[in-house]
DNA sequence: AGTGAGCACTACACATGTGG
DNA sequence: CCACATGTGTAGTGCTCACT
């Protein structure tokens, strides 16, 4: 069984309508580099887009993940954003998002590469209850970021992902003989003269400081224009940009399974990746398109593309 | 007519970032 | 500088409906 009739395309990727656990089969094993997605997660507030209960929850989300080991390949990665829930009217946090690590690993052979903590410093505090309320919990404003392999070696190269070098090091680079002695330091650490070179950047650290904030964006704006309802929970360009970077080359295959407006989606074009998106809303996956087409669209070019997104059994073109 | 289960809906209390 | 974004959990209210 073959992909076909996605809901649009563009010049590096498609976009699909459906059950991603369908959709799973119709792909090839081994094909993807790189599977980056975030599922709704088992939060006690019920979601417009469906979120499975807690107790279901880890099954449930095992299901699609057994489908992404069989398609990913040997050097590909799969990348994995879940956030954090309290268990119902308890203080007391949920283990679901560790549950499912410790499943993935131990059940289908899956490595933990490495473990990313996602920092959202523009979360509102909350839950409500325990933080704002009873004040007897801190705000929550970190997810997890599984990333998850195949094998011991996925595809992974720092160096596409430094970030600026604090003024502190920048300083250092400039006049290191002024800003440090190398030698041992009393923890140990054997502090080089290589210390001094400047590698075009620093070192990112698995914590990933963006804020999920999208003010006015054109995405945004058209939704509006086009009165229609934006997804209700977007994570940030920058998050999948990072993953993409880092685990891809130009070229290589990014498939998100819960893509809803596709965010994956645009990074991967935005950075010359082939990309695959799934969503089973339909009108969530006619919205995604307003990331891809002019800037300049007006309101009632905004409303047309949707309503034949939305109704045409024909592929749109993007682009 | 009264009761209670089950459901949908709502108030509550808060921080930080983006983009025009 | 302003307008407007943003993965929350609990308890109370009020409604419908089955049953006595």
């Amino acid at each position: 069984m073959f992909l076909c009739c996605p809901l649009y395309n563009t010049d590096y990727g498609s976009a699909y309508v459906g059950n991603a656990l369908e959709l799973l089969d119709c792909l090839e094993s081994n094909s993807i580099d790189l599977v980056i997605t975030s599922p709704p997660f088992a939060l006690q507030r019920e979601k417009s887009y469906g979120n499975v209960e807690q107790e279901a929850y880890v099954n449930w989300l095992f299901n699609f993940c057994e489908k992404v080991y069989r398609v990913l390949a040997p050097h590909g990665s799969f990348v994995l954003d879940l956030g954090g829930a309290y268990q119902s009217k308890r203080p007391v946090r949920s283990l679901y998002n560790y549950r499912i690590l410790i499943k993935l690993c131990d059940e289908l052979d899956f490595r933990l590469a490495e473990e990313f903590f996602w920092y959202n410093p523009s979360k509102l505090p909350s839950p409500i209850e325990w933080v704002n309320k009873r004040k007897i919990r801190t705000k929550d404003a970190v997810n997890t970021i599984w990333w998850l392999s195949k094998t011991d070696n996925p595809k992974a190269n720092v160096s596409n992902v430094l970030v600026p070098y604090s003024e502190r090091m920048k300083k250092l680079l400039q006049n290191p003989e002024k800003f440090y002695q190398p030698k041992e330091r009393p923890s140990g650490h054997d502090i080089g003269k290589a210390f001094a070179n400047n590698n075009g950047g620093a070192i990112p650290s698995n914590l990933l400081q963006i804020p999920n904030t999208e003010s006015g964006s054109r995405y945004i704006q058209l939704c509006k224009a086009a009165k229609i309802g934006a997804h209700p929970a977007r994570f940030p360009q920058k998050l999948p940009q990072f993953f993409i970077n880092f685990l891809t080359e130009p070229g290589d295959t990014v498939l998100d399974i819960f893509a809803g407006s596709n965010t994956t989606g645009v990074a991967a074009e935005s950075l010359q990746r082939h990309w695959i998106a799934f969503e089973q809303n339909r009108s969530y996956l006619a919205t995604s398109a307003f990331r891809f087409v002019d800037a300049n669209l007006n309101q009632s070019q905004a409303n047309t593309l949707y309503t034949q997104l939305m109704s045409s059994s024909q592929t749109v073109a993007l682009k």
